[in-house]
DNA sequence: CAAAATAATGAAGTTCGTTCATTTTTGAAG
DNA sequence: CTTCAAAAATGAACGAACTTCATTATTTTG
């Protein structure tokens, strides 16, 4: 069922793919369907949680053993995050999932929606005390208040890139690095 | 029209006050209500201009005298975003707006909705300018480039303001305060 | 084998936002 | 005062797809 979802919604999008065809692509009935996905959008989720999931697993990666430079740490961090972005999903439907978590925040859809988004967020605190650890950036400064600012910032490039189709990745990449090379002038 | 609209909505929610209420609290048909809007949603921007506009014109002033301190500044700027966003509007229609202008960026009220927080942005930016103008932050920094990310920061915050309806006003005038001193401590 | 629990089914319901052919009003010209 | 064309207003009907749920089928248990 998830598979046939996903695939739909890459190819037709989210709006124009019917519960409907999802089911008949599955080779199981409307109801079953919402058996296992109490929503549409419960669906859309499974998806992106497999997207965050390994994306975080990736991050660990790099947490374990990070670059000793600030801008370099943060780029293999965060680059991982947005190459990793579209593998599953397109930007129609990280667009979608981003409005529904805000349209409807007590969802069980939205509550893990944030509850992802905050683990990436601690993924980028936990990399930036441990670059003061390593005394990379200057310890007169409070880690997880710097990570939220860094992630915050980082995700509303992300969010700018999803909603326009006409921005490249590279494009994302490119300002993603200004972002980096000033953290690096002022922490290091 | 716009204001029995603005009334429903805050009253009733977005979701839950019909277009066929708002005609007729307004005393018109339903026809004529879309003769001026084009959708339910350009109902809803009517008001959120209305409140970006104000809160545009309060920065205005801020930015023609701001206080010589980098934390004193920012908070009258933000202090004076936040406390002005829930005049017009109730969270939930901010949320709404926020959920429309990403599920559908190419719409007219997404381009409208974006090119407003554009404004924002751009209003901090010329604070910290202004501020390096004045000597107040350091001179090796790229205003445009830090102002971008204060506000995608504190618009953040924003939007975790909005969606947590237990959140308080107070809590997030807290957080920000917090980030304020960050800051001058980053740059002063 | 019986019977209870679990899973699958798919047709029907529901709900509003939106449309548009028709009617009404306006206001300028003769 | 009368015409008449342009502008505004009208509201009944439409459409579309997500969900629901009573019924049927399958599996597991005793």
């Amino acid at each position: 069922m998830l598979d046939s979802a996903a695939l739909l919604f890459r190819e037709q999008g989210y709006g124009v793919a019917r519960i409907e065809d999802i089911a008949a692509a599955a080779e199981v009935s409307v109801g079953t369907l919402y058996n296992y996905f109490g929503t549409k959008g419960d669906v859309l989720l499974a998806t992106v949680s497999m997207e965050v999931e390994e994306v975080l697993a990736q991050g660990d990666q790099v947490l374990a053993d990070p670059p000793p430079d600030i801008a370099d740490a943060l780029n293999a961090l965060i680059a991982g995050y947005y190459e990793h972005s579209l593998v599953y999903l397109t930007k129609e439907m990280w667009r979608t999932a981003m409005a529904l978590s805000i349209d409807a925040p007590d969802s069980p859809f939205a509550r893990r929606y944030t509850a992802l988004d905050a683990q990436l967020c601690n993924q980028v605190c936990a990399l930036v005390a441990r670059l003061q650890a390593m005394s990379c950036v200057r310890p007169d400064c409070d880690a997880k208040r710097l990570g939220a600012i860094i992630f915050n910032d980082l995700n509303a490039m992300f969010t700018e890139y999803v909603r326009e189709d006409a921005m490249a990745l590279t494009d994302l990449l490119g300002a993603m690095k200004l972002r980096h090379a000033t953290w690096a002038h002022l922490l290091g």
